[in-house]
DNA sequence: CATGAATGAGGGTTCATTCAT
DNA sequence: CATGAATGAACCCTCATTCAT
């Protein structure tokens, strides 16, 4: 047994226990290695009960990601002093991902792995939630880049785009950081800060990359 | 049942249709959500034919690792012209990968969402292809380095984290290009290619981002 | 199906339903042959719920060893009076042993034909089994040989090939006196009684059978 | 693969071969657990031509309860010396029976254990073996009590089922004695000599044990 | 003759889900 | 409210058996 038994809790309660156990066994088994037994016993209730509450596997399933989209969300923008400068918002807005998500893996895990491995049902939540910080932060460069008088155009598309990058560089470096001996997780966020913030700059500055044939040796975009 | 049925075909054909059915059912469905039953009906064939030829699901779903993983790579290599300056090997090898894994959904699925989520047996294949394209990226950036006569010490373990972070950003950008209607895997490329050669670039040059207090208006290191 | 359905029972009366279906078709039809789905039926109840309370079928047969195993020796045990001459005890456990495996076929089947011929999760509990009974017939013999002062150092050896052929014995007349019409189990007994006793007496007595060249005519130890 | 693989045998020579391979697989694997593929790789043969020579796994089966149980009974008559006395028959029937059964012990197992354990087509089988040595048991006994010029009318079904039992008890201390190490042939067929012999005698001499209530210490039927 | 290719049928096991108490 | 009792449906895997070459 997972929990402490302690009889009559009201519903509310009971409920984030069970959410608390589902979403650490989702995130840990996957949506369909994840059983509603192991759930369950978990959350120290009998298997009825998650069904009264919370009717069927995947409804349950869809409670998780729902409180815990709700959860980043929130933490993201608590992070985030609104009267500061956008670039220090942005960055405020970073670290307070990678904390939040650093500090609720098995959390990060059922929306950034389970959810997008899995059909219709999901899928739509995720998008949900991945647009609001998408927007979040799309909102952020945007003004940033208003801030500094340069290049406001940035496509939706590319800042999306951008995202994703992100996410996935701090996923590698998170892993690699663990794995390697001697890396702090801090280490990792500067390195994949020196990594972003120079290619978001020349972005907003208008000086992309360019596939210029005669480039050679010195990368980046200026001589 | 899911291919036109041609009887009495040498195994080695055969084999291959069974994994062309895998991939696609393992990367859409998942390890776990994947029937033994689909894959066969799939591929044409008896779910004992699968079974003599594969022994077992997860030696099928390693099979479909490994082969997913020589494919990827081999189309990595294959798009990288040795005798360019190190920047645009790197564009060219980010344009192969892109466009490999464009044309290849469900197997880069297997190889990026799948494979990660499960166990220790699948973990090993995956990080073993990492690995290879880890170094093969490390390479190129130290060559770079070298080419443009600039901080040639950079450090062994901050470029390995560089080439991890983007590694990772690659990752995930095929895949959200992937989900993304209407983007090309050339415009992926070219975002990622903004997005971290300038970072790489101003690390180079010794010019790291700082999370100065100062930073107003303009992101990035240059005032 | 096999039994009246009858729901909602409690565990302990349903776990022994099972094991009377199990020990009955393990019996018959032998451990590989005897399918769960048989089982199942014949208990009258679904197959998950023989595996919610049994486990395995290895368990579940295991269980049937056990229990079986311990009413034969129970019913030995019961049949016996201590107070009596040893070589009543004898026989009197003799006529319990086989009064409780003509009665319990199957049980008996399970425990000396089924139980040895599958490999060692199986062997040790009828090993276990075997030794109590054989430790009980062998204090017996011995008891007897020294109540009659007689040839008290018969090997350990020598007792135990003489229970294995007692048993194939007992068997061979049961089977024999079930398959001819008008030979009681009774009689069977008797016969064996007569045909075993007058050898171990001769035993105890030290003058076993000898292959003397000059036998001739009169069979026996004796002139 | 079991057997060196040689081409164009004769079929007699190859019939045996899977006949070899068939006793070993049935006698330790157990008729169900034993598998047509494993009987062809000990053969070193494919698996359609066992079908092709065979038929199928039960005639498989019963061909290789014949093959033993001719090659049994054959080597208890050919160790039998018909000009001996009754006495010394039965010996040198029990001595080359435990030597057979010692030196086969697959086939030993196959026709006591595993031809037993299954139903009805092989039954018929053992039936008639058995029949063929009970009755040369039972006219061995006869001619000793004729020799003995004494009690010439035992009846006949008493015979019939000493007999039995004398066989019985052959069987399971043969099994007995191959599990056993340490244990020879001849011990084994001392231990039931002594054991049964005494008992035909006090039968024929018309001496039966009996259940006397003031038995005491003394076994047996004398004083 | 001999074999590689192929399968219908069934067995052990698990799981999400529901009643009756 | 809460739970022990119970199951239909599937899933992974194996096996005896047969063609086509």
């Amino acid at each position: 047994m997972g929990a402490v038994k302690s009889k009559r809790m009201p519903r509310a309660v009971r409920e984030q226990q069970m959410l608390d156990a589902a979403v650490r066994t989702f995130g840990q088994r996957g949506y369909r290695a994840a059983s509603m037994d192991e759930i369950a016993d978990l959350a120290g209730v009998s298997k009825p009960l998650v069904y009264l509450y919370l009717n069927s596997k995947e409804d349950l399933f869809t409670a998780c990601i729902r409180r815990e989209a709700a959860a980043l969300t929130a933490a993201v923008r608590a992070g985030v002093r609104p009267g500061l400068p956008a670039d220090r918002q942005l960055w405020e807005g970073l670290r307070a991902f990678f904390t939040h998500t650093a500090q609720n893996p098995d959390g990060w895990a059922v929306l950034h792995r389970q959810a997008r491995t899995h059909g219709e049902p999901f899928a739509a939540e995720i998008t949900a939630m991945r647009e609001e910080i998408v927007a979040f932060v799309t909102q952020l460069i945007v003004v940033a880049a208003r801030e500094a008088h340069r290049n406001p155009s940035l496509a939706e598309r590319e800042v999306a785009g951008l995202a994703e990058a992100l996410v996935g560089a701090a996923e590698s470096l998170a892993a690699w950081a663990n794995a390697t001996p001697g890396t702090s997780a801090r280490q990792a966020a500067a390195t994949l800060m020196n990594f972003a913030w120079a290619g978001l700059g020349n972005l907003m500055e208008g000086q992309p990359w360019a596939e210029a044939p005669e480039s050679a040796g010195t990368p980046g975009p200026r001589p």
